[in-house]
DNA sequence: GTCTATACACTGATAGAC
DNA sequence: GTCTATCAGTGTATAGAC
């Protein structure tokens, strides 16, 4: 009897502890992608997570902790794609095809990410470099290494122009990323800032770098 | 005499006035572009503009008024150069390499602007709206209107491949500046974070960007 | 125009009761 | 674990002397 209220109790603690901190983490994220690091208050978060302040601390010590897991999640979820995009050995055009398609996706699902990246990152690059000791998997260069060999490979086929594995990343990501970090500017420069209008562009977008880019490096 | 005296003092004011303001200027921009809005200090752009708080204040009486006019130098910078890049009736492609060679030029010359730019305007899409109502000229979609009915003349003509005027332009200001904005992340994670490797590889990319493009719209 | 001194609000963080 | 109350530090902005 006692037992089992004991076990109530503990499963219900944890069970509680774990959705105010996750709580606290959604809150968190949210604040944090919007506004930065120095623009995020600790208030603001509390009250997203329906808290207060003290207790805020009591699970992340200080903002600069709370910020560090909100940042390496963001991270995980952007980063990786990337380079795991090059670890299949299916042929590179399609590779490629497959990885816009899911990389649009995400973004899409996540628009705030690579701008809050982006901006802290270019603040203060010193945040990659305990991220890249604690995963040290995400600086194995071998990776690029392997894709470049397998592009090069195609290029002797004749299956593909003569292209730089690099080069063709960067330009990659950039044509996915950029209708998304610079949706603003592009939305209300070249779509008289009509949302609907944008929303559709950024539909038919994935099919149009797809065919932009197999037209540039199919031989 | 005196009169002499008056002359140069006055002379002499507003140049000193000038130079003031200018050295405020410099600084704020200095700050805000690499700490954003919420991130930079008052005092910190006093520091640098070697004055204090105080007349900081009074040459501009907020931190908004002087972020403003910082934003708005930055847009103008940028912004209208690519808008600017279809007014010319050069044929296509040769407007497009103009215009990535320029704008390369640009972004390796004020490296830092981009990242601000989509940092604060995700932040506050709103800043745009007034900045849009004192530039109507930034607005006029005619440009790319033109630029596109351009690039279906030279389709019809046997010159490009058929392409979508807005996805190309956001194609190619992706590709450039792209290497830009997320050079912490690309530099830590396709150069092992060698800021050589990185200078040489920003510095082959201008035509690697050109003959990627080319190959794809050419017909 | 330029300075020193200061007002006043806000923010991150902690103490202590429950 | 969760709350209220509060502190110490920092930030923007102003007052007033020169």
């Amino acid at each position: 009897m006692w037992l089992n209220f004991i076990v109530n109790t503990y499963s219900f603690m944890t069970e509680h502890e774990k959705n105010t901190e996750q709580k606290i983490l959604d809150a968190a994220e949210d604040v944090f992608l919007h506004k930065g690091m120095s623009g995020a208050r600790m208030q603001e978060i509390a009250d997203k997570a329906g808290i207060n302040k003290a207790l805020l601390h009591y699970y992340y010590r200080t903002k600069d902790k709370l910020f560090e897991k909100v940042f390496e999640k963001a991270f995980k979820i952007f980063i990786p794609k990337v380079t795991g995009m090059m670890a299949s050995d299916t042929p590179v055009i399609e590779k490629i095809k497959f990885f816009i398609d899911n990389y649009m996706d995400l973004l899409t699902r996540h628009p705030f990410i690579p701008a809050f990246l982006i901006s802290e990152l270019n603040r203060n690059p010193q945040i990659l470099v305990s991220l890249f000791e604690k995963n040290v998997q995400l600086t194995r260069n071998d990776i690029i290494k392997n894709f470049d060999k397998q592009i090069q490979t195609e290029v002797k086929a004749g299956i593909l122009k003569s292209v730089d594995a690099r080069n063709l990343m960067v330009s990659i990501v950039g044509m996915c990323i950029f209708p998304i970090v610079g949706r603003p500017i592009i939305q209300g420069v070249l779509f008289e800032n009509n949302k609907k209008d944008y929303n559709e562009f950024l539909g038919q977008r994935k099919e149009s770098i797809k065919e932009f880019i197999v037209n540039s490096i199919k031989a």
